[in-house]
DNA sequence: ACGCGTCCCGTAAACGTTTACGATCCTATG
DNA sequence: CATAGGATCGTAAACGTTTACGGGACGCGT
């Protein structure tokens, strides 16, 4: 046999089969793993395959049996939510594929424009019929989005929690517990006016964390003071701001909570203005762990999760919701509320006196 | 005619057609904007299209007419760029997309994994037949994807210049003239001892900015320092252990221009814990202007660019190299060196006195 | 009456796969 | 030997579009 043809065009199957002297058909076969196929010719169809450099085209494949094996992860790009800082979609995005790349599954991301409506843009994606499933993201409490997908029947799983009426999937962090978690422990100190800071409640985020942090509030037998909820870009400057607006109250704060750890920045410096140092005269948790957290002085008391893992647990639901593989992923039940860890810095490790 | 049918199966293109009575062939015309179709017909299949939700399958266009309408972005997720940190790629993506859509084209990202060689993950997606053209990013100075798209004849447009034998189309930020204007403008305050900190020379940036950074000291005349130039990671902690080795050193410079502005956070620490205030007695000058630069004390002297408009103008040179689009953006040249603007802050507003 | 051009539309063939079905060969079993 | 049945393969029909081609209807000029 001639060694010719390395890189020649290579048009298709039916050119792979033909170069092979075998019909079509098996070499499909032999390519998909399909019983019926002599494992002889499979290894020789591999071989060649593999030497030609072929790929099925994924639009005569699509077409054929309606599926595109590829699903996709909408984001938006809203400099509002504190997820979109960092790399958040990337560690999850890594966390996705190390389970979907299993399955032979691509992920892409879908960039909703900042101008289309976040509806309107899934529409024609799902219409497009470009992605077999789908991840969104950055859930609203109310999202028409939910229902647009469980009509068009397409698979997905939400990365937040909404209040849809239809239960659907999804995995958020558990803001619930992070809110918990750092008043218990500001009380366990000795705190009892707390203050918070959180995005706009519209966010679904914004409305759980300051719920979290008011029902720990009234465990502890502590009266919600709404002056203490402020709400702040989640940004230096946010946190800046959070510190002037806490600083103009008549009855000051012994601690702070906040949302994102870049804030801390800005808090900090802004309460070093007026004489007033982290981690001594006034207490400071935040959610979330980064390097920069560690950097900080004192060293901030943050939670920690594992956004890679999160996109391991996201990937498990979509699938568990998809038929082809549902066997393969059972669950009992298809909402998660993920785990942070606290990591105690200095920022907080004061016993308040006991005089308030 | 019964009103039926408002949100029914909606199989495809035929059941549209029989639906209106009309041939599939003349539907299809109608919906594409063919010529041969009566104007009249042609108000009644879009209609209709609209009413009935119908939206072509992406599958079977594709196929037909080996065009899928869908454009890459490819993106890694290593954090040794500066470009990886804060929404770099979605403000691109924004620019891109006021383009693309224009044209019916979508963009979607394709993000390869941690643990995959950004060459083979490009190599399946091109196989794949997925996108019709990609803009790849994160360029090394010798990149094999480059030789890979000129072969397999898609079209593309680096994010990043690179070194490759041959000429292909990019668009790269000027981070030449940005190190120029940094040393011209520390020059012109009297700094003659000029440190630089940059990431690892195999990354293209990083060899770019230490090369224009080394042409401009030549210009005037000053000895390039091999010890002067810090590899360090884009990060706080970057720019604390630029500070750590600067502060080392035999003989201080007197300033330091930083490649990424998140960088003087780290800095501005380190030198301070020194008792060496920036502004005052090092110059600081960065790349890149977002709003923490200006939030920093003393305010900091960056670099702004509109990262959306250099994604405008990707897309354009990217339409410009594509058969079906190229006369509509006709082009000169195919490579851009985007500008950059430094905006002065009070991190360098200081003369330096004339003993060194 | 005839030819010709224009406008509109229907027909059918492609695009590259997958897969249901049937055909062939071979072996084992009665 | 006859038959059953498993193993392996070839054939052809789909999947939903787009588009080249041809044809009918009509108007207009000769």
């Amino acid at each position: 046999m001639p060694q010719e043809g390395k890189t020649q065009s290579m048009k298709g199957i039916r050119q792979l089969a033909e170069h092979l002297d075998i019909s079509i058909g098996t070499v499909s076969r032999a390519l998909n793993g399909k019983p019926d196929v002599n494992e002889e010719t499979r290894k020789r169809v591999l071989a060649a395959a593999e030497q030609l450099g072929y790929v099925a085209n994924q639009s005569g494949r699509s077409l054929r049996q309606g599926t595109t094996n590829v699903i996709g992860l909408m984001i938006q790009s809203s400099r509002e939510t504190v997820e979109n800082s960092d790399n958040f979609f990337l560690t999850v995005t890594g966390g996705l594929q190390s389970v979907l790349l299993r399955h032979k599954l691509d992920l892409i991301m879908l960039p909703c424009p900042h101008d289309e409506d976040p509806y309107e843009y899934l529409k024609r994606m799902v219409a497009r019929r470009i992605v077999d499933a789908l991840i969104i993201s950055e859930t609203h409490r109310v999202d028409k989005r939910f229902d647009l997908l469980a009509k068009a029947k397409i698979p997905f799983v939400a990365l937040g929690r909404s209040l849809s009426g239809t239960q659907h999937p999804w995995a958020d962090l558990d803001f619930d517990g992070v809110a918990n978690s750092a008043v218990d422990r500001l009380v366990a100190h000795g705190h009892r006016r707390i203050a918070i800071s959180a995005p706009s409640s519209d966010i679904n985020l914004g409305f759980i964390f300051v719920e979290g942090y008011r029902r720990a509030l009234e465990r502890h037998g502590i009266a919600y003071d709404p002056a203490l909820v402020i709400r702040a870009k989640s940004s230096e400057q946010g946190g800046y701001q959070v510190a002037d607006e806490l600083l103009r109250l008549k009855e000051k704060p012994t601690a702070v909570i906040l949302i994102y750890e870049l804030m801390a920045i800005g808090l900090y410096r802004r309460v070093m203005e007026a004489g007033i140092i982290p981690g001594r005269d006034i207490a400071v948790v935040s959610f979330r762990e980064a390097p920069r957290a560690k950097f900080l002085q004192p060293a901030l008391t943050c939670f920690r999760t594992s956004l890679h893992d999160l996109g391991v647990e996201l990937a498990e639901i979509l699938l568990s919701g998809m038929p082809a593989y549902s066997q393969e992923y059972p669950r009992k039940t298809r909402q998660t509320i993920w785990p942070l860890e606290l990591i105690p810095g200095e920022s907080d490790s004061f016993q308040l006196m006991a005089a308030e």
